[in-house]
RNA sequence: GCCCCCGUAUCCCAACGGCAGAGGAAGCCGCCUUAAAAGCGGCACAGUGUGGGUUCGAGUCCCACCGGGGGCACCA
């Protein structure tokens, strides 16, 4: 074999065939076959922030996504996937800032190194549906939406203590905040600031956002929809209405939330969040310095003191009651900030010999403690200091005295509340309002006009978009009010009411707002008259396969499940679920350390595809494991898939038989693996195991080289259809090494084009397979059989097997296990 | 503390409840070569984290524990 025909120049043939497949353009979507019927897949992957060029990440899950899209091309669906860029964001704005130049400079430049190496990453998008979040063609349509929220009553504005970043010097949503108390982005540590913010109502959805998980559930990642669950935090309750006897002599009946209705009987006091308006409301005036001093220390204490969970617990008396509403017993009611003002009602009953937390109370504050479920083995909590929450025998709790189940207490107890009037038999979530506005320039300014006459005034829709004012260098520094606010001609605007001097709302979207949607805006990205077309929607919609990444498994899919369960009641959409089906790639790491710059462990994926190409850097990240495992770079061998990139190439080489040339007299062993091949990849590429389709194609390469090497030879048909097969299996991976073999086995361009091999049952069938006989389940001896073979007859086979009669040494035989064709399991 | 996922050879990973090994990496030995690389052929390496259970039969199902990863967390 020559120098020449060894091996392929990776690099001039990336070259050669970029233009080529620009000028057949086969990964472009059909809206016209979609409206007319054709069966439809929509793929897609999460668009990438512009930061810089490509990372690791962004190969791995191109390069995932990519098999699956190619695959439903190749199966006769007309697929949409699509790309473009999450492109309004803060690390533009920070660039400009220290540049001295327009956020859009960073962003814009950045969308096109992107897409250079996204081009020659031969993902097979279809480009001409790119979109930039930034674009004000796009922005009008999210302001559009915000509109949608603002008349649905979905979007309004509240004065509360939100999240506050120091550095960034904006508000941050809950979920922006890390456990830790820190900036998800910057790592700042996270202040509260009173101020007034703009919210979606996720919770107005939380319910339906909960219960449609089980939908999903296997459909999506385990893990995801777990997190999701977590998040959105449904628990089952009561709320109880207990009358609290203020000092001035009056009364005001308060709601608790509680998940243990049953331990009602051993509520000795009540707690109310310190910080809740409601503390200040009712305290008496003797404890109301008290109080005073304690918010005072309270709001001292930083979150991450707060987030502490085993500090010692604090509060103080208001110096009033509460009745209990079945004892009739009068409770004393305490203010403490382990009560969290914004879940539930901001109040408790506390019942210390069920809950921790409320126990450590009790004993910090020298509070009784009344045991009413008696757990057996258990001792008392008064005098353990361990709250029981198990099943137990119920005591000194009136009407539920004697029962023993905890599930059937709480509901008597709930008929009882729900009887008298004093309580019902509720859910709550721990998911919280969406907190939208951002006080930066490089967002979607929210087209709200406040106007002294008239307040909040929507912006006409024939308005829109409202387009940032240009702003660049020093003007953007983050003052902690919005940059907005310093372009004083854009802000003075008129009442699109009165007419009359108003000014605009100076505060941009969340960008998560602009990624909540941007699956809709592809099928239509040019449209003008809508966000979206409502027939190619519902053509292309809902998506069938979602692949991203893990740091978006709360946020980013919540938020677009919110907004696509909003857009089906308002009418524009008629699925409950954008994503049907979702997937997360696994990180890449080094080492067994995340690569980081401080690290200095990073793998730049231009210096790889530099030095292995495109096909052999995909490969190696499809290969190296299931889509959801991490793969560690120090672990995979870019230079070994390169091997078999070459090894698979050269097979094309070897072929001398004619295209079309008739398959059904070739090689019927190479046959029958090909077939089982294709079919088995079928199999793998729809349940996502990528990593394993391309262990059956080295399979079927090797098989194939030993066949022309030592077998039928190259001018064997079976050759062919082999050879044509790899070429199909691996364009799903590795476009250029596999239009190479396309273009070789004397084809016309491309391989993506071409028609997948159809499975032909005969050829699956063997001829003969190898039964295992086991006697007590250990293996004695194997009979070749016939694939149709019946249950008696291999059972007489098998015992007639002088290897197993040996084993069976003359024992009585109890029972035999027959599974033809494959297995005989004696017993003795 | 509560909830999910995962533990198979030196490493990455396969294995409808039915012979633990498909594929790859690294290693070793040949062939080829003036030599090296590439290529071709071969060798070796685990009984599936631990302990129980179900079953004719368990890596696979159930229970407990250990280890790793993730989500939530004074959320009543």
């Amino acid at each position: 074999m020559s120098e020449e025909t060894n091996t392929y120049d990776v690099r001039a043939v990336e070259e050669k065939w970029l233009p080529v497949w620009d000028r057949i353009d086969p990964f472009r979507a059909d809206d016209a076959a979609a409206l007319a019927g054709k069966p439809t897949k929509y793929a897609l992957t999460m668009f990438p922030y512009p930061s810089g060029d490509l990372h690791m990440g962004h190969a791995e899950v191109f390069a995932l996504h990519d098999v699956i899209s190619r695959y439903w091309r190749f199966r006769g669906f007309e697929v949409l996937n699509p790309m473009g860029w999450d492109s309004f964001g803060l690390p533009a704005e920070n660039a400009a800032i220290r540049n001295d130049t327009h956020p859009a400079t960073y962003t814009y430049g950045n969308i096109e190194t992107q897409y250079s190496s996204m081009k020659r990453y031969g993902v097979s998008f279809d480009w001409s549906r790119r979109l930039h979040t930034s674009d004000p063609e796009y922005y009008r349509w999210t302001q559009w939406l915000f509109l949608l929220m603002h008349e649905r009553g979905l979007a309004y504005r509240k004065k509360s203590p939100v999240n506050w970043c120091p550095q960034d010097q904006t508000v941050l949503a809950n979920e922006q905040v890390l456990a830790d108390g820190t900036c998800e982005r910057c790592g700042a540590v996270v202040t509260k600031r009173e101020l007034t913010q703009w919210y979606f109502k996720t919770t107005a959805y939380a319910q339906e956002l909960y219960d449609c998980l089980d939908d999903l559930q296997d459909t999506w990642i385990g893990k995801v929809v777990n997190a999701q669950r977590n998040w959105i935090g449904r628990s089952e309750g009561a709320h109880v209405d207990f009358a609290l006897n203020l000092a001035d002599g009056s009364t005001k009946d308060v709601t608790v939330f509680t998940t243990r209705p049953d331990t009602l009987y051993g509520a000795t006091f009540m707690v109310v969040a310190a910080d809740a308006a409601l503390a200040a409301e009712i305290v008496a005036p003797d404890k109301r310095a008290d109080l005073d001093a304690y918010l005072d220390e309270v709001r001292k204490a930083s979150d991450i003191d707060r987030l502490a969970t085993d500090r010692p617990k604090t509060g103080v008396d208001l110096g009033i009651t509460a009745t209990n509403p079945v004892s009739g017993e009068q409770v004393p009611v305490w203010a403490a900030d382990y009560v969290l003002a914004d879940y539930g009602t901001g109040a408790i009953m506390a019942v210390p010999a069920h809950d921790q937390r409320d126990l450590d109370f009790a004993t910090v504050m020298g509070l009784p403690v009344r045991m009413v479920v008696d757990v057996e083995g258990a001792e008392d909590p008064a005098v353990s200091s361990v709250a029981t929450t198990g099943d137990g025998t119920y005591v000194s709790s009136g009407p539920l005295d004697g029962l023993t189940d905890k599930a059937s207490a709480i509901s008597q107890m709930i008929s009882v509340l729900e009887e008298r009037g004093t309580g019902t038999g509720t859910v709550n979530f721990r998911l919280r309002d969406w907190l939208l506005s951002r006080q930066r320039y490089w967002g979607a300014p929210i087209p709200i006009v406040h106007c002294d006459k008239d307040g909040e005034v929507a912006v006409p829709l024939d308005q829109l978009p409202v387009e940032l004012p240009e702003l660049t260098g020093s003007d953007l520094r983050p003052q902690g009010t919005s940059p907005l606010g310093g372009a004083t001609e854009w802000v003075e605007t008129t009442c699109p009411t009165c007419g009359g001097p108003a000014r605009r709302d100076t505060d941009t979207m969340d960008t998560f707002v602009d990624s909540s949607w941007y699956f809709l805006r592809f099928v239509s990205p040019n449209l003008d008259s809508a966000p979206f077309d409502e027939a190619l929607a519902q053509a292309w919609g809902p998506i069938d396969l979602y692949i991203g990444g893990d740091e978006h498994a709360v946020l980013h899919l919540l938020y677009s499940r919110f907004f696509t369960k909003v857009l089906r009641d308002a009418g524009l959409i008629t699925w409950d679920e954008p994503f049907s089906a979702y997937l997360s790639q696994g990180k890449v790491i080094n080492n067994g350390r995340k690569m980081s710059k401080s690290l200095g462990n990073g793998v730049n994926v231009a210096e790889q595809l530099e030095e292995f190409g495109v096909d052999a850097v995909r490969l190696t990240l499809v290969f190296a494991s299931p889509p959801e495992d991490n793969i560690d770079w120090a672990d995979v061998s870019p230079a070994g898939s390169q091997k078999f990139l070459q090894r698979a190439w050269r097979l094309s080489g070897d072929v001398t038989s004619a295209p079309g040339v008739d398959v059904s007299t070739g090689d019927v062993a190479l046959r029958r693996l090909t077939h089982k091949t294709v079919a088995e990849a079928e199999q793998l590429v729809e349940s996502y195991r990528f990593n394993v389709v391309v262990a059956r194609t080295m399979e079927l390469v090797n098989a194939t080289r030993k066949a022309i090497d030592s077998g039928c030879g190259g001018a064997d048909p079976a050759v062919r259809e082999a050879v044509e097969a790899v070429a199909m299996l691996l364009s799903l991976v590795a476009p250029y090494t596999a239009e190479e073999m396309w273009e070789r086995l004397g084809h016309e361009p491309c391989v993506a084009q071409a028609t997948w091999p159809v499975v032909d049952p005969a050829l699956l069938v063997e001829e003969s397979v190898t039964a295992v006989v086991q006697v007590k389940g250990k293996v004695k001896g194997r009979l070749e059989v016939a694939p149709d073979i019946s249950e008696a007859d291999l059972e007489a086979l098998a015992l007639a097997d002088p290897g197993v009669q040996r084993a069976i040494d003359g024992a009585t035989v109890r029972k035999v296990i027959v599974r033809a064709p494959k297995l005989v399991n004696i017993v003795v």
